[in-house]
DNA sequence: TAATGGTCCTGTTTGC
DNA sequence: TGCAAACAGGACCATT
């Protein structure tokens, strides 16, 4: 069971905030944070991206982030308390609660207005946030199209999220593997089959992480390391530095990035 | 120690 | 020439 089926159609009750930064993007602050959570039924949930939102009566959302550590647990009543637990969900069923743990404390909540973009309500906050790959009105082409008419290094523009979302470090570099693609390869110089091909790569490294539990949008499939087994096992570049190609046998190779790396085979994936 | 990653913010560059 | 949009890069965090 995933936390749509948890907490949707439960109404909350008494909402603890242990650190200011996981809701600093709630510019009203945690007494209101919590006054008008309390009370509030839970009627829907949903995702873009890398956001999720709990949909509340009234045009409300709570909209969420995980940041790089977060993880949104459900525990039973009186279970001890996390290390790193920054918010407490409680219902008023008594039933069980929800958890905010996060070590880095990048991840946070606020509580926002629903709006209506290109047909699809959703928190003002994320409005720029473009479909992810999942989205059932996702639009392919027109992502290419938009892709190629960037100028600007081709990983940059797979993590710009307002291009496409969903596309974190870990599964840019999984993609351009599988495309045979350099990181910094210039976009405007990128062919509309190599777009689409790199795309579609990163399209089903999310749905192949999803298929084995590699997101944290289900509870109770991430590990204390808000990582799961997908990463360990089926990763074929990202923190392989040293290991052969799976395809070539090429050691792969790390380079700076944004101040964090890009993992490539220097044969599959040439520099041009 | 330096490395980790998603987003926000600031300063710079580009294009009309 | 002036302005806005696009782009590049650093800051923010805790932990090992």
């Amino acid at each position: 069971m995933g936390l749509d089926e948890h907490i949707t159609g439960r109404t909350l009750a008494k909402v603890e905030v242990f650190h200011p930064r996981a809701i600093r993007r709630h510019l009203l602050g945690a007494g209101d944070f919590v006054g008008r959570l309390s009370g509030r039924e839970v009627v829907a949930m949903s995702r873009r991206g890398k956001y999720l939102w709990f949909e509340l009566s009234e045009g409300l959302a709570l909209l969420a982030h995980l940041g790089m550590s977060g993880q949104l647990l459900i525990q039973p009543d009186g279970a001890p308390d996390e290390k790193h637990l920054r918010v407490r969900f409680r219902f008023d069923d008594d039933g069980p609660e929800l958890r905010f743990v996060d070590q880095r404390t990048f991840g946070g909540f606020l509580i926002d207005d629903l709006v209506t973009v290109d047909g699809t309500a959703l928190p003002a906050a994320v409005a720029h946030i473009a479909r992810d790959p999942m989205d059932p009105k996702f639009d392919a082409a027109g992502t290419v199209r938009a892709l190629r008419r960037k100028r600007t290094e081709l990983k940059r523009a797979l993590l710009d999220q307002t291009l496409v979302s969903g596309i974190g470090n870990i599964y840019a570099d999984e993609a351009l593997w599988r495309a045979r693609l350099h990181w910094s390869r210039a976009t405007e110089r990128l062919s509309a089959a190599k777009a689409n091909e790199v795309l579609t790569a990163a399209t089903d490294v999310m749905r192949e992480a999803l298929d084995q539990g590699g997101t944290s949008f289900d509870a109770l499939y991430v590990n204390v390391n808000g990582q799961s087994g997908y990463f360990d096992r089926a990763l074929a570049v990202y923190g392989q530095e040293g290991l052969p190609c799976g395809r070539c046998g090429t050691a792969i190779r790390r380079e700076p990035f944004m101040n964090r790396s890009s993992y490539f085979c220097p044969r599959c994936q040439r520099r041009s």
